[in-house]
DNA sequence: TTGACGATATACT
DNA sequence: GTATATCGTCAAA
């Protein structure tokens, strides 16, 4: 997979709604340890969800704490967490220096990596490899560890364009939310068949 | 949110 | 008719 070009910081709008549709169409890339090409994969990102400041589903509305600390690093940053005791979510840090904002990544079409991927995840059928953001951190091994890591820089994990240029955006409320759950801040390719929630949703 | 399960639908030998 | 895929519902952590 020639051609990679990684996202820079620069390149990414410092609004956190405009950088969730941003996302949407790019490349999350992830490598193994020791350049070990057996692990490493990738996926194009068909839906993110925005987490802005003063916003009560987002995580750093009560302050900075120590397990939302990277939400306040410079955008283009992992945020990484456990949610439902089990499923680990990926974010992208966002929005301006020190202000704590998000954008969820719910889903992949798998690119690179399929068979590694395959092996994380167990046999599911390809559509349901990265559907969901607890299955998309799943297939990608995504861990703490890997929390505050810079997504802009040659590490583990990174953001990367994509060849085919991104479709239709669509947008539509956020999945799973009880605060603020009316807000259209989630984004997602139209037509992909490998996106989360119900279909009246992907419209 | 995910995995399991039953019902349903589309496909192909 | 058997296999594969999609959909809604339900329980668990």
């Amino acid at each position: 997979m020639p051609n990679l070009h990684r996202l820079a910081r620069a390149e990414l709008p410092e609004d956190p709604a405009e950088l969730a549709g941003f996302l949407v169409g790019k490349l999350v890339v992830r490598q193994a340890p020791e350049g070990n090409c057996e692990g490493s994969c990738s996926g194009r990102i068909v839906e993110t969800e925005a987490y802005l400041p003063g916003d009560a589903a987002c995580h750093a509305f009560r302050g900075r704490t120590p397990r939302n600390a990277s939400l306040f690093l410079p955008r283009g940053h992992a945020y990484v967490y456990v949610a439902y005791g089990t499923a680990m979510m990926l974010n992208v840090s966002a929005g301006p220096p020190g202000i704590g904002a998000g954008v969820l990544l719910r889903a992949l079409q798998p690119v690179d990596g399929i068979d590694v991927m395959q092996i994380r995840r167990g046999n599911v059928p390809l559509r349901d490899l990265a559907r969901g953001p607890g299955r998309l951190a799943a297939a990608l091994a995504i861990g703490r560890a890997l929390d505050g890591i810079d997504l802009c820089a040659d590490g583990p994990l990174f953001l990367a364009d994509d060849l085919t240029p991104p479709g239709d955006v669509g947008r539509s409320v956020r999945i799973g939310i009880t605060r603020d759950a009316d807000r259209p801040l989630r984004f997602y390719q139209r037509g992909s068949r490998f996106l989360s929630g119900p279909r009246w949703l992907n419209r």
